[in-house]
DNA sequence: GAAATAGGTCAGCAATATTGACTTACTTGG
DNA sequence: CCAAGTAAGTCAATATTGCTGACCTATTTC
C-alpha cells in the first residue's frame, strides 16, 4: 500500500493518460461473468436453432433430421459408424431418423469400394437443396449477428466455442474445414 | 476492368508494405466461415449442457430441471407466468419438471403479497446447493475455455452470441446482469 | 356479480434419446 | 476354408421433454 502516496505534484510537466491501454490483461472470472455466459449460451443456441426448425416443421423433420443432414452433407461418404461418432447417440437414434430421411429421398447409400460391409452416406439433390435451405436460414441470422458484433467480436466467438469443445470435437472441427479432406 | 492496366513501373522509388495494416476491416461472410459456426455452436453447445447432465444424471434429473432450477436461482420470487415466458414452454412442461422440484424439496412456493394468484417460486437450501453444484461444473468448463481463449475473446464471444439472440431474450439479459433488479 | 387472470391438472400424442439382444453381410487371419 | 471380428440393420421396451386441448379453482378487477 505504499505506491497510494505516489501521486504527488511533479511540477505538472506530466500528465497520465485519463484512461488505462486495452481494457484489462486478465480473464474476468467472476460468479456473474458465468452466469451470463451460461444465460448467452442458452439464449444464442435456442435463437439459432430455432429459425431453423421452423423450416423443419413445414417438413415433419426434426433437429436430429437436420443434424444427420448436416454432417452427411459436409462429409459426402461419411460412413454410419463415423456418423455416429460425430454425433454421440446410439445406432438406434440415428437409424430412425437416417431411415426417413432415405425414405423421403433425401439421403442415398452406396456400399463401400473396398469395405463392401460399409454403407456410404450421401445426399440426394433434393437432400442437397434442403440442407441448403435450412443453412441459409441460419446463415441469415449469422450474417445479422456478426455485422452486429463485428469481425473482432466474431475471432473471439470462435476462439471460445472451440476452447469450450472436447478433443473429439476440435480433431473434427480441424479436419473438417480448410482441408476438405475427404 | 480499366484498373487493370495501373501497375506499370514508376521508378523502384514507393515500395508497397508487405502485409495490409490489420487483419481485415469487414466481416467474412462466406460459407466456410458460416459452416464453422454451425459446427462450433453445436459442439460448444453439447459439451458446455453435458457436464452438468452427468450429475443431474445421479440424481435422476434431466436438462429441464437444471433450467428451472437456474432460472428460479437468478430471480428469486418468479411468478409461474415469467418463468413461462422465459423459457417459452408450455404450461403442462413447466409443470412436471416444477412439480418434481417442489416434491424433492428443491422448489418453494408462496402466494404473492399483493396478488395472492401469484405462486412466487424460491429455491430451497437444497435447490440452492444443487444449482451450486451444476453451475460448478459449467463454470470448471467456462474457466478452462476463458483462460485459454483469452479476455479479448472472451468479450467477442459475449457480443455475438448477444447478437445472435432476439429481443425478449437480450431484455432479460439486460435486466437480469448488474442490476439484480427483482 | 361477471369477466379476466394466475395457476393447476388430466388425457393423449410426438420426437428424441436410451439399453440390450439379435441378425445379416462382409472381411480378416490362422 | 473356416472362425472370429466388424459394419450395419432391426426389434422391443423405456425415459425425457416437448406439444395440444380441455377443464377446474382461486383471486382480482371492472
Amino acid at each position: 500500500m505504499t505506491g497510494m502516496l505516489k501521486a504527488k505534484p511533479r511540477g505538472d510537466r506530466f500528465v497520465p493518460p485519463p484512461k488505462l491501454p486495452p481494457p484489462t490483461p486478465v480473464v474476468d472470472l467472476s460468479p456473474a461473468e458465468m452466469r451470463l455466459a451460461q444465460d448467452l449460451l442458452f439464449f444464442g443456441y435456442r435463437e439459432f436453432t430455432s429459425v431453423a426448425d421452423k423450416v423443419l416443421e413445414e417438413l415433419g423433420l426434426g433437429r436430429a433430421h437436420h443434424r444427420a443432414l448436416h454432417f452427411i452433407g459436409r462429409n459426402p461418404g461419411i460412413t454410419v459408424s463415423d456418423l455416429l461418432a460425430i454425433l454421440r447417440i446410439t445406432k438406434q437414434s440415428l437409424a430412425r431418423v437416417l431411415n426417413a430421411l432415405i425414405d423421403q429421398g433425401y439421403v442415398a447409400q452406396a456400399p463401400g469400394f473396398e469395405d463392401r460391409r460399409l454403407r456410404l452416406l450421401t445426399l440426394t439433390d433434393a437432400g442437397q437443396a434442403l440442407e441448403q435451405r435450412l443453412f441459409d436460414a441460419q446463415r441469415d441470422k449469422l450474417v445479422q449477428a456478426w455485422c452486429e458484433a463485428g469481425p473482432q467480436a466474431v475471432e473471439g466467438f470462435q476462439t471460445v466455442m472451440r476452447a469450450l469443445m472436447d478433443r473429439g470435437a476440435r480433431a473434427y472441427i480441424d479436419g473438417t474445414g480448410p482441408a476438405e479432406d475427404a
